[in-house]
DNA sequence: GCCGCTTACGCCATTCGTAAGGATC
DNA sequence: GATCCTTACGAATGGCGTAAGCGGC
């Protein structure tokens, strides 16, 4: 059995049972990859796919079993590999973030600002995708941490640190009608208007739709974007008012804008990061993590990594105060 | 990197940095353990062993991390193959059993009787040793399992499992005065005669010691030896009075014997069962625990491989009645 | 002087890429 | 016919064992 051997079985796995696709992302030829498959199966005595002809088909029960060992083994090799660096030079390495356009624009910048000039020698990289991708990469390994909103839960080798608390606000251009109205909105006064907002998995839009479908309202959607940059271009244009995470409103750069408070619309959400489990965290990444949530400290998230339960990492934040956006 | 790579790390740091031992006991050369070792030092940046000279003196602070994890991927490596075998025939294999002569003579014929016929096709080894040497065996994964009532607890990757419990009996030639004494046994009586019992380390000697301790009595230990058999060769000839498990005299062949209980004299103790955690257990391996100890049911010992704690792991046998021999 | 690790060297096994073959949709 | 896996083959690499070297106790 040979380290590669798990990892072409693994990465196989995650790419649909296409050969060659993973080939490809491998940077390695096809045959390869079906011959090594091979001789592990060969040396197991078992397929770990299942085929019909030549056509790899589906995951064989067994090879299920086998290929979550895989990738937990593959997880501990990089450990090793990140434990190396960490004693070489415990201030030089690389961190992958893995985040939406929402907090990259507005909850980040200051963030890595602090963090670059801390930590020179790391190499940071941002990558950029839906909730889904986003958790995806960091359950895979791809990124170390993940940030968002939304998703992270799906994916159960991941550990959710809470971050902050945020809510929406309503974009309007000035002197638009909503901005005359008295004391504060209402849903019915934001279903009276035509809604540029978030598409769907997006940044709290699951909170809009929970909000409007509890009062029996048929918000009217007119345009939807995955990011706020956009959202305004828009209600700049008079095409309809925006919705928006409140901290994608700049009051020096948006003063041709005005943000109307619904956070009582809508409710809070709570922005977390995401860790995969067993992994192991350099120093510079507990400085990041606190430095993005300073209740976040390496002490905190020790014991939150330590617990195996999603339940009991949610009780050790029961009654911290998060900040809120 | 390269699992044969962790395998020599892990087993070097496993023989007391000689590698010389270690090669021999892998059944290969030494320089070709030495190059290998080398080679991952190079890769990672970092010696996982210091040097003094050409000799292995010590493991660095990132080695010590390093073979720690090294040991959990092996782990799961074995995890894999055994996997594999279940999945190709779950009924035959093989079944590595450390244990103490007392359990292997006393306890475990039937149930190895019972097993070997029930799976005709696992192939059954017993390793024997002192306790640690057992617990250490299956804290190596030399073993699949251990069973024994000391030293268990020192290793902190075995889950621990409570199979029955046990207590002392003096064992006198027919006509000894101790046998004309009224009622029980009193440690007076006892220390009052040498005694033959286990070295230290083995069997519950360490109740007998407790037990005199606590009643300040000083007794005289004529012989000890690490068997019951040897015991009663020694209680034979005359030489003294044996202190031994009850489950060790046998009725019918120890005829010549008078066993006088002792169970108020020195407490009970209690024989385990010792699993590796995060070992894949197959299923003749839960049938044979569940013959060993019919309280410990497949799902027993599952919930018990899930805790972490050693206490919780206590917990779940609060209100476990075990059998007393 | 012995023990034990390292270096050197040569053989053999293994890996990997290219090219061709064949199955499936 | 396109896609995708398998087989075949040759080049390059790497692992392993033997033999010699050398530092420490």
């Amino acid at each position: 059995m040979k380290l590669q051997q798990l990892r072409y079985i693994w990465e196989v796995a995650h790419h649909d049972l296409n050969v060659s696709a993973t080939a490809e992302s491998l940077f390695t030829s096809q045959p390869g990859i079906s011959k090594q498959i091979r001789l592990l199966e060969n040396e197991l005595g078992l397929p770990v796919f299942a085929r019909n002809g030549k056509q790899l088909t589906e995951i064989t029960p067994a090879g299920e079993l086998i290929i979550k060992l895989a990738g937990e083994i593959l997880g501990k090799v990089e450990n090793i590999k990140r434990i190396a660096e960490e004693y070489v030079d415990e201030n030089s390495g690389s961190l992958a973030i893995a985040t939406t356009h929402t907090q990259a624009r507005y909850a980040l910048p200051s963030v890595v600002k602090t963090f670059m000039a801390r930590y020179p020698k790391v190499t940071l990289t941002m990558h950029q995708g839906t909730p889904v991708q986003i958790s995806d990469q960091a359950a895979r390994g791809v990124t170390d941490i993940a940030i968002a909103t939304e998703a992270l839960e799906l994916f159960d080798n991941l550990v959710m640190l809470p971050c902050y608390r945020w809510s929406h606000c309503i974009l309007v251009p000035r002197g638009h009608p909503l901005t005359r109205r008295e004391g504060s909105l209402s849903l019915q006064d934001v279903a009276g208007h035509p809604l540029i907002t978030y598409v769907f998995g997006f940044t709290g839009r699951s909170k809009l739709d929970e909000a409007f479908d509890r009062s029996h309202l048929k918000p009217n959607v007119a345009l939807t974007a995955v990011d706020a940059d956009v959202i305004k271009t828009y209600v700049r244009l008079g095409l309809g008012i925006g919705i928006v995470a409140k901290l994608a409103y700049d009051p020096e750069y948006d003063q041709d804008l005005v943000a109307l408070d619904a956070g009582h619309l809508f409710g809070d959400s709570i922005t977390k990061i995401g860790l995969r489990r067993d992994m192991f965290i350099r120093r510079f990444i507990y400085d990041f993590i606190e430095l993005f949530a300073p209740h976040l400290t390496r002490d905190v998230v020790e014991q939150a990594m330590k617990l195996r339960d999603k339940h009991e990492i949610d009780g050790l934040f029961d009654g911290v105060e998060l900040p809120h956006y």
